[in-house]
DNA sequence: TCAATACCTGTCTTTTTAGTCAACTTTTCA
DNA sequence: TGAAAAGTTGACTAAAAAGACAGGTATTGA
């Protein structure tokens, strides 16, 4: 109510589906967390209820079912991921190109942890709610730099190293900073990864990838 | 019956405790699979008893509880991990020591999906049951290792860059081709991973991890 | 102001789950 | 060989889970 008021002086006037929005949104928040560290079929409606401070049969008043939850969850985050790097399309030099796509990666990693780690945990799993994705924007995406990787090797610009392995190490290292932050935590002695952290991350991981592939 | 005599055959005769360490080991293996797809919540004794072609009374008879068989499982995992690095200890040259520790782990991958995809799962949900192993023989491994990347920098025999970032490189590119799987599969445009595609993988993060290093 | 619509939630039902237990069979070894 | 020990399991219980739903409140626009 007094919430209801101040959003409503802030974000102007009542419509329908304005609420909507802003609940939708805050359970969507709080399940992305909750099958995140939990999986699919390990995350609870009761916790996510819990954690979004709702009760669980307002979680069904917005979505369906629990797999509709999921379903509406995975979505979501693929609109993050999407707007995060479409912009990264094409330029001429791989020293630019792959840099930027490193600091971006570590960068989504940094603000973004959940989001990574609903990814890995469903690919651990088998990808079993994702196959229409992989199948379609995720292949040609692929196969769209895999064809610029290879013009770089043509015009000597790097190493002759098959695209994918390239692709692959670069997903993979910098993912783990999100993905596996306790093992880093605890390696690195310290309580919680700050933003110079990831920052010395990506400047590591730019050397050795860019060195290693043969670019200038 | 015949299946126990057939056993006995084999494997000499029975003793106590001969029985409890093949039933154990069943349940064990089809235990790592359903925690590695589903995790701790999410798996299920039902599903672990059908998977192991026993009734559930039965993991009952031999793990105290879902809790213990999950350690189990983790202990067991990390067991076989100790035994297959351990050897990797120390030599004076780098392109040695990495080269081999890169082909091991990616074997590792190739050859131990589920254990890979288990800690995965588990280092995820933020590594709740792995604390003390990650405290102390984790820690204690990393810190050695870290200490002999510093001596080879200091002997030039590497560029300077933070030893811990390389070794997460290695272990996130390695460990990437098994907890990844659906993702690397639908790149390839393939059914499933053979054991030349391991190969070439480990050819090109070989290449790019020791040229990025600097190391000849 | 006042219907109409959107939103909220306590309570209930059904299904699934971990874990128990007592009766049973098999194996061992003296 | 036979009694003790080890192993096996169907049937049960209690707790936790997803989901349904009726009866409520809040918001809107005319």
């Amino acid at each position: 109510m007094a919430q209801h008021m101040t959003k409503s002086i802030i974000r102007g006037p009542y419509k329908p589906g304005r609420i909507r929005e802003q609940s939708r949104d805050l359970i969507l928040q709080a399940a992305q967390a909750e099958f995140a560290c939990h999986g699919f079929r390990g995350a609870t409606m009761q916790r996510i209820a819990e954690s979004a401070q709702v009760p669980k049969a307002n979680i069904h008043y917005y979505f369906t079912s629990k797999l509709g939850l999921y379903g509406a969850v995975l979505e979501n985050t693929l609109n993050l991921w999407d707007n995060v790097f479409n912009e990264l399309s094409s330029h001429d030099e791989p020293a630019y190109v792959l840099s930027r796509y490193i600091d971006a990666k570590i960068d989504f990693s940094r603000t973004h942890p959940t989001a990574s780690r609903l990814f890995a945990k469903e690919m651990i799993s088998g990808a079993p709610h994702l196959s229409a994705y992989l199948q379609q924007d995720y292949r040609q995406w692929f196969k769209q730099r895999m064809s610029v990787f290879e013009s770089w090797v043509a015009q000597g610009k790097m190493d002759n190293i098959d695209p994918a392995h390239v692709i692959f190490m670069i997903w993979a290292s910098t993912q783990y900073y999100a993905d596996f932050e306790p093992q880093i935590i605890i390696a690195n002695d310290t309580e919680q990864l700050t933003e110079q952290a990831f920052l010395d991350a990506a400047s590591s991981i730019k050397h050795i990838i860019l060195k290693g592939c043969g670019i200038h």
